[in-house]
DNA sequence: AAGCAAAAAGTTATCGATAACATTCAACGC
DNA sequence: GCGTTGAATGTTATCGATAACTTTTTGCTT
């Protein structure tokens, strides 16, 4: 068993003729030691290069790691990117490191997820979504891990929830289209059954019109993920099967925007001939020739409001359970 | 100091009735115990609930943790996003967890953030861009740590390097609109002196426009983030001052479609009036009206490939200390 | 100068897992 | 029957830092 070259605290001890606990007090800026012990500490430590060992730290101590897991759906989305953002410089501003996994919206690879990370006892986690496998709340049930859920809303939360509920968004979105006169709404949809969060959308969106008397005529729900073309191509098979849609619902802005070309490239007129609406507020669809009509989303408070709720609670400050963030349907040019 | 509630190996052992050293034989997958003994402890494991600690585990052991440390400078941007997403992948498929951080193009972000990850003792980083701080060179090349370093590639890597040469994408860019007879070109850049990378590419551009006899007219380089708004009047600034230019070259692919909307907006026609070019290969830019002409970068390749090189490195495989992965400039139609 | 409190520093045990080495035990061949 | 072999299993030391406790030193009061 070979020493890794690294230098430890016995190392800066033994510089400086003083006990390992004395150097730990001094590095850690703990009190109980003479001005002349700290210079001489410090200078051995900056002499050797010394890098603290966390690893040994943390093991040591009785308190919690400052490691915290971030499981997201994806990092090629752009809603995400920004709630990770948020969630990263609040860890990073409050002294803590985000291990970042992605699910792919599958709860068992979230499962998988979630047991890797507890095994380096983090803190506490942030994860996206309600939907989780039994395995996994069982899990960290039992050993008491602060959690925060985030993303969509649950009255029962594993422990503490910061979000915003999507099914309302969608029945928002469906009140707004019948103040507008639209009566015959079509959806289209990606990911098909893996995304319960954006089915959500649609089952609110569906029960909104529904309860105005206009009843969703028909909906597209792709297997691909959410993007231009399957937005493209989703609202050409929609308007296929149904040419008499009046607005169309998408999965997201990337879709409605691809659905907006399409609408462009066959000549139908938007807004006149039929409304395009979208969800997420991406950035790019608000400088498109029409601005879309849409829902923005508070991705970075998200993230940050998550980070603080947990950093709150591992260091028993206070922190409530369910944090509702708005959501604000903004009009566009699109319906 | 109260013992955590969790189960630990000792656990095992006595409800079982062999050694520590047994079980973690058997929860390790390793050789030297018999059928029967595997099923006992698999299963005392199990009613316990056992969670390795991998903290204890990688402190106690000679070799590498799993940890892995990926810096970029932004997580909002989709470009890096793919990159995370490439590497993340990656390394979750070879059994690694990635601590993501971000540093804003900012050096001495860059240097904080790795002397807080290092003390994690990771198997290794992968880091952005080829500038870091003389300590963080040298902190790394003193504790030997494996490093990747993506996006610009440099001929003197710290230890590994894996992406492209930004300068070589704005030269390439510059024979292409020569070739194409534009010549008087302005430039619209974003972050100011922060972002080393987008300085590379004007510089490439400028050079190669210069040799062909076409000098770069102006530029404008805004302190902003880049983004939409920031081509609008990006652009905008620029054309107050030389109104007399037949293509700018933008930052990034979002600024290029800022530009592209002020000029929808002034009735500049592109690209008879104007030519717009960006960089990057954002998605969104391909299903415009007009296909915006860019230069696609390999984001998820690049973020695998480090990863993989990492992990080479780490398990002694083969891995190569430069890799180039090639860039591709795509004519669209606004130029 | 004695006494005593507070500050400074040292000692020891410990966290959980693993490496290296030691031991037991069975099967087998001669 | 006895040594040999190898698989199965146990023992001990160790990684680096910290908590809790103890000891030493300092400084101040009376």
């Amino acid at each position: 068993m070979e020493r890794k070259g690294k230098t430890s605290l016995e190392d800066i001890a033994r510089l400086t003729g003083v006990s390992k606990m004395t150097v730990s007090r001094v590095l850690c800026g703990g009190t109980g030691f003479s001005d002349e012990t700290r210079g001489k500490v410090t200078a051995a430590a900056e002499t050797l290069g010394y890098i603290p060992n966390r690893l040994a730290a943390t093991f040591g101590a009785v308190h919690a790691s400052t490691l915290v897991g971030i499981c997201v759906p994806r990092l090629t989305s752009g809603l995400f990117g920004h709630v990770l953002d948020g969630a990263d410089r609040a860890l990073c501003r409050l002294g803590y490191q985000a291990i970042v996994g992605t699910n792919a919206y599958s709860p068992q690879e979230e499962e998988a997820w979630v047991r890797q990370v507890v095994s380096w006892l983090p803190a506490g986690l942030i994860l996206t979504g309600r939907i989780h496998t039994a395995a996994t709340v069982d899990l960290l049930r039992n050993i008491a891990m602060p959690v925060v859920e985030i993303w969509d809303l649950t009255t029962t939360p594993i422990d503490m929830a910061v979000g915003f509920s999507h099914w309302d968004c969608g029945a928002e979105m469906g009140q707004f289209l019948l103040r507008r006169g639209r009566r015959r709404a079509g959806y289209v949809g990606a990911l098909a059954a893996a995304d319960v969060m954006g089915r959500a959308r649609m089952e609110g969106f569906a029960a909104s019109m529904a309860l105005g008397g206009a009843p969703l005529v028909d909906r597209e729900v792709l297997l691909d993920r959410p993007g231009f073309y399957p937005g493209f191509y989703g609202l050409e098979t929609l308007l296929s099967r149904r040419s008499d849609l009046d607005v169309v619902y998408f999965h997201n802005d990337e879709m409605a925007i691809g659905g907006l070309h399409y609408c462009q490239s066959r000549g139908i007129r938007v807004p006149q001939d039929l409304g395009i609406v979208g969800w997420g507020g991406m950035e790019a669809a608000s400088v498109l020739p029409r601005r879309l009509t849409t829902t923005i989303v508070p991705t970075t408070a998200i993230g940050k409001t998550a980070a603080e709720a947990l950093v709150a609670r591992v260091t028993g400050g206070t922190c409530q359970d369910v944090t509702v963030l708005p959501t604000r349907l903004v009009p566009g040019e699109t319906c």
